[in-house]
DNA sequence: TGAAATATTTAGATTCGTCTAAAAAATGGT
DNA sequence: ACCATTTTTTAGACGAATCTAAATATTTCA
């Protein structure tokens, strides 16, 4: 098996560059809040396990092998995020630190079994694809907030940005997954936006929140 | 916080000598599959951080913090069982290894939300208490089987060995929590015992069995 | 009471994942 | 093409948790 610490490059691996896109060394180490060194140390780990392609000083991607464990990893915290929210009541914005621990239990009876008390749910309490068994994932098509031209309406279907902050901001201006915005006003300067939000109060939104908020143009 | 191997071996010493028992180095060492040297190391640590008392030579005991880390463990332990069996459809002879795993998340939130979500359970699929969040465990008062008498009646209340083998064979016989048991019989020679499980069949059960299953007389 | 057996601790090494500091490679501008 | 900056790798060290082998303490019992 491979360890937390292995697990955890994978998963970020997948978060920076996806299926096949070539990571460098200082954006994995930012990511997992490490050393350059250590990340090219375990880089060699993890060729030698064939779980990606390195070449020193030309990046490193996922091996098709590597893809498989870091999507199910990924498939393992969405699950228990749903859990946490569905079952246990927590709030999305309460639930990631937890689900960074429960995403390495390593039982696929477990994941199974869970899936199906969870009613083999798609998307994740913000909005984020969950992979099959098989490890395919639905990719959000979405366009953000940002891009709604004045006028338009859209309902929320995701969220980019997963920081408390953030979603707590959201929540107090209700901008939940199923709101429906209606984009009143544009404001050329500073991108930010003025919108109407589940038919009733006007709120100006900065283009750092619309930016990262996932839309379905209605 | 502790760590993962800190927490293991609380909860080692909470199994072998309870509140106050003193345990020996050995006897540690075996329980947690590994060399009494490292068993010597790690009491050191943990006497460094007042979590047992720990005296060279003279053997081991958990203090009073380290005896409220090791019963939240094991509270913790408990309820993710529960959690397995009643929520997941998991048979109790299948849930240990992952409650293993479960036990060490970190977040009292996540547990208090659990323990309401399964009501606040008393005993887990093997009829052992569970500690409250203050630490209060109910403890077995219950007799073995071995020590019921010929035509003494019973209920099954829990079991002491917990792998995967005995919990079959007890599945075999419908020898489960709840099940009645009656002593038609006791073998002298080598304490075995016929016993008639819930009014119908008669099992010849050794005593080796029957020295590990609680039984509420009646 | 004094071996002998048993239990425990110490000494020294190993693996994993990390770090800092220094060396080396790649990149980019003039 | 050269130098400066940035990026990456290497070298060497460290803490955690483990191990083996050797030393030491305790217990047992003839
Ligand atoms: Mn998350
Ligand atoms: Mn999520
Ligand atoms: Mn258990
Ligand atoms: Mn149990």
């Amino acid at each position: 098996m491979n360890s937390l610490a292995e697990e955890n490059y994978l998963k970020a691996l997948y978060k920076l560059g996806g299926k096949s896109g070539d990571v460098q060394t200082n954006a994995l180490a930012e990511e997992l809040n490490t050393k350059a060194s250590s990340v090219t140390d375990m880089m060699k780990k993890l060729a030698e396990k064939k779980l990606v392609n390195y070449e020193p000083y030309k990046g490193v991607s996922l091996s098709k092998e590597g893809f498989k464990v870091a999507i199910y990893i990924v498939r393992k915290h969405r699950l228990w995020e749903v859990f946490l929210v569905e079952k246990l009541a927590f709030k999305w914005d309460e639930v990631h630190e937890i689900a960074e621990q429960l995403e390495h239990i390593q039982s696929s009876e477990l994941i199974e079994k869970l899936d199906e008390f969870l009613d083999f749910p798609k998307f994740d309490p913000h909005g984020d694809p969950i992979p099959d068994k098989d490890g395919s994932v639905y990719q959000h098509l979405e366009i953000t907030l940002s891009q709604l031209e004045k006028k338009e309406k859209g309902i929320v279907v995701g969220v980019k940005e997963h920081s408390k902050a953030y979603l707590n901001y959201l929540d107090n201006l209700n901008l939940v997954l199923g709101a429906e915005v209606f984009v009143e006003d544009k404001v050329e300067f500073d991108s930010s936006m003025k919108v109407r939000i589940n038919k009733n109060d006007v709120a100006t939104i900065s283009n750092q929140a619309t930016k990262n908020l996932y839309i379905k143009k209605i």
